[in-house]
DNA sequence: AGTCAAACCTGGGCGC
DNA sequence: TGCGCCCAGGTTTGAC
C-alpha cells in the first residue's frame, strides 16, 4: 500500500509533529522487524536521542537523529506509522513503539509483518538498508525526461514491470503504475523500447502527475493504509483504473479489465490503452 | 537481461 | 456457520 504518495504524506505529517522531539525509549514487540542492530541494542541505542529531521527516499522513511544516527523505516505492504498520545494499549499487530517527550508515541503497526526497521550510523545509511540501488526521485529535478526516455529505449521489458522497478525510478508501486499507464494511454504490456518519443513523454508526465495527485489527496486507502494521524487518505476516490475492474472507465466508459502483468494484478482500460500489437 | 515463482505473513472475500 | 481457496498495494532471492 504505501507507495511514494503515502510515504510522503506520512513524512510531511511527522516532520510537523515529531521533528525536534526527544525519544525517551523504545519498546520492541516483534524483534524480527528490527533488521539492524539487534533488538536489544536497538532499544538501548535509540533512547535519549532527538529527532532532527524526517526525510524520504523512494518508499523509505528516514529519521535523522542526534548523535549521528538514522532511523530507517520501510512500511512494505501493510505497515502503519502513527503518532498519537501515550496511554491506550497498542492495537493488534503493533511491533514497535517509540516513546516521545510530551506524552506522545510513534507506533509501528503491520498486519503482514513485512515492514522493516533499521537504526544505522548516518554515514552508512544508504548502503545498509538497500537504498543504494534506488533510481531517481520522480518528483525531483534529477528525474529528467531524457533520463527516463533513455531507460525506456534501453529496455525490452513491458511497461508495467519497468515502472515498478525501483532502480529505474524510486517510489512507484502497483496503484500508481496502473494509474500512470492509463493517464498516458499506454497498455501495460507494451514493450518499453517500442514507445515513440511522444508516448515516452506522455508516460514521463503521467508518472509525475499521478504521484502529485496522490500526495495532494494524502494517499490512497484501499485496504490498510492510514496516514501518520491515523486517518485514511482520499485518493481511492480519484483512481481511474486501479481497483476498478468491471467498472466503467471515467474517460471513455469502456469496462475496465484486470490482467496479470509481471506477476502483478493490473487494471487498465482496453480502449484508452490499446495494445499496439 | 528478462521472467517466473517462491518466500516472507495475516486477513478478507468468495464459492460451496 | 465453516472450510478451502484465492487474493492483496513490496521486496528479495534463486532458478532458468
Amino acid at each position: 500500500m504505501p507507495e511514494l504518495p503515502e510515504v510522503e504524506t506520512i513524512r510531511q505529517q511527522l516532520e510537523a509533529l515529531v521533528s525536534g522531539a526527544g525519544i525517551l525509549g523504545g519498546t520492541v514487540y516483534l524483534p524480527k522487524v528490527i533488521r539492524q542492530p539487534s533488538p536489544e541494542v536497538f532499544a538501548d541505542l535509540i533512547s535519549n536521542r532527538k529527532i532532527l529531521s524526517v526525510t524520504r527516499r523512494g518508499k523509505y522513511l528516514l529519521f535523522g537523529l542526534s548523535g549521528g544516527y538514522t532511523l530507517v523505516i520501510h512500511l512494505r505492504m501493510t505497515g502503519q506509522l502513527i503518532c498519537e498520545k501515550e496511554g491506550a494499549p497498542p492495537p493488534r499487530h503493533t511491533h514497535l513503539i517509540l516513546h516521545l517527550e510530551r506524552d506522545r508515541r510513534l507506533r509501528f503497526t503491520d498486519l503482514r509483518q513485512f515492514g522493516r526497521v533499521w537504526l544505522l550510523p548516518a554515514s552508512d545509511t544508504r548502503s545498509q538498508a538497500g537504498m543504494e540501488k534506488l533510481g531517481p526521485e520522480p518528483l525531483s529535478p534529477e528525474f529528467t525526461e531524457t533520463y527516463f526516455a533513455t531507460r525506456l529505449k534501453n529496455s525490452r521489458r513491458s511497461l508495467k514491470p519497468l515502472l515498478l522497478d525501483q532502480q529505474v525510478v524510486a517510489g512507484i508501486g502497483n496503484i500508481y503504475a496502473d494509474e500512470a499507464l492509463h493517464h498516458a494511454g499506454l497498455h501495460p504490456n507494451r514493450r518499453a523500447d517500442g514507445l515513440n518519443s511522444r508516448e515516452a513523454k506522455a508516460l514521463y508526465r503521467a508518472v509525475k502527475e499521478v504521484l502529485r495527485e496522490g500526495v495532494s489527496h494524502r494517499g490512497t486507502s484501499i485496504r490498510n493504509y492510514l496516514d501518520a494521524e491515523g486517518r485514511a487518505g482520499r485518493h481511492q476516490d480519484f483512481l481511474k483504473v486501479h481497483n476498478r475492474a468491471g467498472r466503467p472507465c471515467p474517460r471513455c466508459g469502456s469496462t475496465i479489465e484486470k490482467i496479470k502483468c509481471g506477476g502483478r494484478g493490473t487494471c487498465f482500460c482496453p480502449s484508452c490503452q490499446p495494445n499496439a500489437r
